[in-house]
RNA sequence: GCCGGUGUAGCUCAACAGGUAGAGCAGCUGACUUGUAAUCAGCAGGUUGUCCGUUCAAUUCGGAUCGCCGGCUCCA
């Protein structure tokens, strides 16, 4: 057993969760109208909610602290006491606390315990330090607003966050990577970068790709089409704009989901939120046998929801975007061996695309669901053995799939570590049902398919926000926007410069000069920040012997060296996408 | 959508307690012709997001609205 108090992900969580205790306190005495929510610690830190009718803002924060750091001082012991249910209740309501009466008005019979330190009594299971002294470090972050018990029906209370460590040096390390994070952000990044904009005259969570992020964005599309055909997919090109009733028969019409809706000479349209009732209808465009099966529709599809505006973010969560959207449509002997292949597909994208870290979610029957248990359970069953077969861990997220079948979920994190979904992989029972979709057997019966939803990278709005964080800007050479900066050194390089370019262009390289008037530093310095892989400065010396000096982004400079070597180099280095 | 914050030049930021806006970078012009992270000088650039209100006077105060930021809820 270790002596220190922080140094286990569990012995983290009671230390920062006595550290919201303690932030409660401090609270409680300054506002004492406050009233408790919950204040569980989470990742890197803690938080507390509050309902109160002061509004807290950033100078609260500061005299929380402060109060905070008198408790810390006179080192209170957290006393555990256990009580009755009916005993709890009158404590808590006699204080006032009506979130802590339903709290435990849902907790079973039994012993109850609370946790008090000085005047502070909370509702608590524990454990805590054991006393207050105990804390050396921690900083109040932020406030913002929180539905009790995250449901949007119910209060809004203040949750203020805040994070802790045991000593002040992590303190500080933790605050600085977060500073070191936000210059990452693909905001930020999108801007400097000059990769894409949003406009307020366009509207929000609708984006511009300019000249270098479509560059970028094409460069990923080629790819992932190439790897497509690869697996045996087809390519489909679907409308922007249905009429309704086929989102009648698929159903987002009578479910409400958030479309866009307008009327042509009295005919009501939809803009697509989905493209599955269009691969839907190409299926259905003439009979399907057994031999047909499994068909696989590959889109990239754009399509525009109504997400309402508070979760708009950057690239992350926009209104309108473009999903590298497949349907598979297979027997139902066929479902295993595609949900195999589909989750090889994807992970071999995310590798080739440098990520390695993300989350996986199985998520199960929900309440309301169509379709019958059993194929329910099979379809479940063959994702979880596909994830099996892939030796991948993930995590059963129970009762959280779409209405019409269970699903996979990968999430990439971005540059702050907030977890965005990307890849899924659904089955779905329902619109094959509603479409009445059908293939003919061997024996001449028709027999229904299954179908699958799937995405390998999510949308390619989403991915390239991850993406750009991922880098942070720094794209690997066959990612990158402008791949090579050719500089010369005076106008009398210019021409040696253009041969260059012309060299480069002629072998399929995204390359530009910087033959402005400016210093040989500056160019530098510039293609450096645009974070451009290499630099190819040329001058007298390089001009006669048909030569370049080479400079990497990290700063490596390299003299005389041989164009067709250099060129070998560069190709070698993009076919093997690192 | 909800809670809170915020909105000044293309970008990053100034402008004491209301007195009608300033800098650096970027841009343009000129000079310099440069050897591995910012050459110098000049010029130009804003009805302070928008609308309404309070006031002799609003970037500054109030309201509405739009956008953005942080969360919550919801999702690729």
């Amino acid at each position: 057993m270790s002596e220190s108090i922080f140094d286990t992900p569990e012995k983290k969580i009671i230390y920062r969760h006595s550290v919201s205790h303690i932030m409660a306190q401090a609270v409680k005495s300054l506002f004492p109208d406050a009233k408790l929510g919950i204040g569980p610690a989470i990742e890197n830190g803690f938080y507390y909610d509050f309902d109160t009718t002061h509004t807290f803002t950033p100078d609260d924060l500061e005299k929380i602290e402060k109060k905070m750091q008198e408790i810390i001082k006179s080192n209170l012991a957290f006393n555990r006491k256990e009580t009755s249910k009916e005993e709890a209740r009158k404590l808590f309501e006699s204080r006032n606390e009506i979130y802590k009466a339903e709290l435990i008005d849902e907790l079973e019979d039994g012993v109850i315990s609370i946790y008090e330190q000085g005047d502070f009594v909370d509702l608590c299971r524990g454990p805590h330090l054991s006393s207050t002294g105990e804390v050396k470090a921690f900083k109040l972050l932020n406030v913002a607003g929180a539905y009790w018990r995250g449901d949007e029906k119910r209060p809004m209370l203040q949750r203020i966050y805040g994070t802790a460590f045991d000593t002040k040096e992590a303190l500080d390390n933790y605050l600085k990577m977060l500073e070191e994070a936000a210059k990452r952000d693909h905001r930020k990044l999108g801007r400097e970068l000059d990769l894409f904009s949003v406009h307020e005259a366009i509207g929000a969570g609708l984006a511009l790709y300019h000249p270098k992020g479509a560059t970028l964005r094409f460069t990923i599309e080629n790819f992932l089409k190439d790897e497509h055909l690869k697996r045996g997919y087809q390519f489909v090109i679907s409308p922007h704009i249905m009429k309704s009733d086929i989102w009648k028969i698929s159903g987002h019409y009578q479910m409400e989901y958030p479309m866009y809706f307008f009327e042509i000479e009295g005919q009501e349209y939809g803009i697509k939120p989905m493209n599955c009732p269009a691969h839907i209808l190409v299926y259905k465009n003439e009979p399907r046998s057994y031999r047909d099966l499994p068909m696989r529709f590959f889109e990239l599809g754009t399509v525009y929801r109504h997400e309402r505006s508070g979760v708009l973010h950057g690239l992350l969560r926009v209104r309108g975007f473009t999903q590298d959207d497949a349907h598979i449509f297979c027997t139902p002997e066929q479902v295993d061996s595609e949900i195999v292949n589909v989750l090889d597909f994807a992970f071999t994208m995310l590798k080739t695309f440098g990520f390695d870290e993300y989350e996986i979610m199985l998520s199960t029957r929900p309440e309301k669901y169509v379709g019958t248990p059993e194929n329910w359970e099979k379809a479940t069953n063959a994702l979880k053995q596909a994830l099996d077969h892939h030796k991948i861990n993930y995590e059963v997220d129970p009762g959280e799939g779409v209405f019409y079948g269970p699903k996979i979920d990968i999430k990439l994190k971005d540059a702050l570590g907030r977890i965005w979904q990307g890849p899924t992989i659904q089955v779905d029972f329902n619109l094959p049902e509603r479409f009445d979709m059908v293939y003919w057997e061997k024996d001449n019966i028709q027999y229904r398919p299954v179908m699958i939803h799937r995405t390998v990278l999510g949308s390619m709005e989403r991915f390239i926000g991850v993406l750009t964080e991922h880098y942070g800007g720094a794209f690997p050479l066959w990612l990158s926007p402008v791949q090579i900066m050719v500089i010369p050194i005076a106008d009398r390089h210019i021409d040696y410069a253009n041969q260059i370019v012309e060299k480069f262009k002629e072998n399929g390289f995204k390359v530009e000069c910087d033959a402005r008037a400016e210093s040989v530093n500056k160019k530098i310095r510039n293609a450096q920040t645009q974070k451009i892989p290499y630099m190819c400065i040329v001058g007298d010396n390089e001009a006669s012997s048909q030569t370049l000096a080479v400079r990497d982004r990290s700063g490596k400079d390299r003299r005389d060296v041989k164009i067709d070597e250099f060129l070998s180099e560069l190709q070698k280095e993009v076919s093997e996408k690192k």
